[in-house]
DNA sequence: AATGAATGAGATTTCATTCAT
DNA sequence: GATGAATGAAATCTCATTCAT
């Protein structure tokens, strides 16, 4: 696979392994995730994976918190960006319906990452982190009361509509976050 | 007399196994799930579990079917009780916060129905079908637009809730229902 | 490996197994002896080996015990037929310098008994059950002082031996096992 | 000037390696041993072991070498300064009884060096030479009669001993040694 | 001279599934 | 109809050894 790249030092080498690990993980759930697949998606030979990595519990950990941060980042630029609280409500419902934020495949990985989080103690802990994460950015353009309910939206909005087949309305989302907005001024 | 010994046949064999099934999903997730631990949970012999179920696939299919089943009846009898708009806001705030929709455990089995959905067509549609029974249900008391707002409330309140370490404001979702109710009018 | 034996029950294949793991210890040594030399030996399947027993070390501590069985039954065999001290005298000579007792596949074995025993709790019971079994045969033609350093002899001698080129001296060890008797009468 | 900058070249590392790796020989067996315990043991990195030796084999065959020299010197120690024959059945005495001779690290080391050497010509060697030179350091005491059956109590006593509950008993050696002597006078 | 990142071979183990009974 | 002994495929993981630096 990929022929004999010996290289003594590849610093990207454990990147390229959580990278692979997150697509292998889209395409075929943690359940159908295995160290064979992985090292076959990233191009490295089997024992690699276990040179760099303690067991397939640590890809994983190391995997969703790689997915944590990237996401939180993109997040945190959206809402950062604002002005004043109309900006805002306008890039909390991007958020939700745009592709940047919740494309079909980081909806996937969410939904892997939640549920692995319910058996991993780290996976949980990296949830719960970027959740908060999420919840102090919101703060600074939302009373603390129209934060927790945003969040829910942009929890279970993008989650929902996964399921359906006809594309979100985004005047119907822009319109439930500023009344929320307002009533929680 | 023509055989058919049909001794005491345990007509329930294929519920409890299926009740085993949800069992250990909620404690070691899809991927650690078994026929072994499955049988060792349901308390039958191996095989009985083969010979019920064409393969583990067809056992987890019909686990989330049971689930999601289960679960829709207590949320359509919740719903279906209630005479007008706001006695449907109470019911839904209940369903968010109270402990009867969203026990710890079927969060955990939620999480864990919708991350298999998207790597097997059959659970994925028990998934749409449940998303559907629940929006038609919301329909007899609230508008479309309103109804979809709140699905994606009951979707990502509790999950959001799962992670947080203090209890739900049961009075911050009560007013953010209504909000939405008489928003969407 | 020896072809298709789809065979339902089986009820001689741990002890095939278990002398088939004997084999390959005196052969390569414990440090030698993995599943698939084992598997091989025995002429089954490699999946059989995790069906029998819980894991290799359960493979090591039953072959043991069945080697000290065996050992111990022929060495208890030996000594209950004598007469008379004389006679017993003659018999632990036999023990020691005669191939039935000490046979050079045994002794190997004995070694990797006792050194794997200094690692593993269940083997050093097996070791220590053996060596009591075999003192309290003694004690029905010794004293219990005469015991105790005919014991060590019977211990000492082959051990000994093993690393000779030359073959042991029948009256030297009779001579010296009647004076421990008479010297501690 | 030259090139051959040697520095701090710590020469005892060789030793610091074999030492460590009959430390982790006593605790885990020849067949938990690795070039990785050895070097977490000896505090060397992983490299330093395959630079220093040809593979682990020959670790192993030098590290028993080390106990084979260490404990026959003590050995060759104890007997040389005795002036007379009682004196030497003393110092047997005390080399069969005492712990200096046999302490419980070292009987699981004694161990560990038969049977592996049961699987290697190198250690076997290290074997036959340490038995000939206790045999010849006994030769200055005692007939070559005494001295044989001599071997065989200093052989046996103590790995029989290792599976006892309760001390040896230093009177009955003595006088066992002692009886030995005489008889083959 | 010395290191440790890297890897291939193989070890242990798990497990879905088959099938004789 | 029902079982569980049995097995092959594949999973995770260990490790001696190599070799670029």
């Amino acid at each position: 696979m990929g022929g004999a790249r010996r290289v003594a030092n590849d610093p990207l080498r454990k990147e390229r392994i959580l990278d692979a690990a997150l697509t292998v993980i889209a395409d075929r759930g943690v359940h159908g995730t295995t160290h064979r697949r992985i090292a076959a998606e990233a191009e490295v030979p089997l024992g690699s994976l276990t040179y760099h990595f303690e067991g397939l519990d640590a890809i994983l950990e190391q995997a969703f918190q790689r997915l944590a941060d990237t996401m939180g980042d993109r997040y945190a630029a959206a809402l950062t960006e604002a002005p004043d609280q109309d900006a805002a409500c306008a890039a909390v419902t991007d958020l939700i319906c745009g592709d940047e934020y919740a494309t079909p495949r980081e909806m996937a990985l969410l939904h892997e990452m939640y549920s692995f989080a319910n058996h991993n103690r780290t996976v949980a802990e990296t949830c719960r982190q970027w959740l908060s994460r999420s919840h102090a950015r919101l703060g600074t353009h939302f009373s603390p009361r129209a934060s927790r309910a945003i969040d829910a939206l942009i929890e279970g909005w993008p989650m929902h509509q996964a399921w359906e087949q006809q594309p979100l309305d985004r005047d119907l989302v822009l319109t439930t976050i500023t009344a929320i907005a307002q009533r929680f001024r």
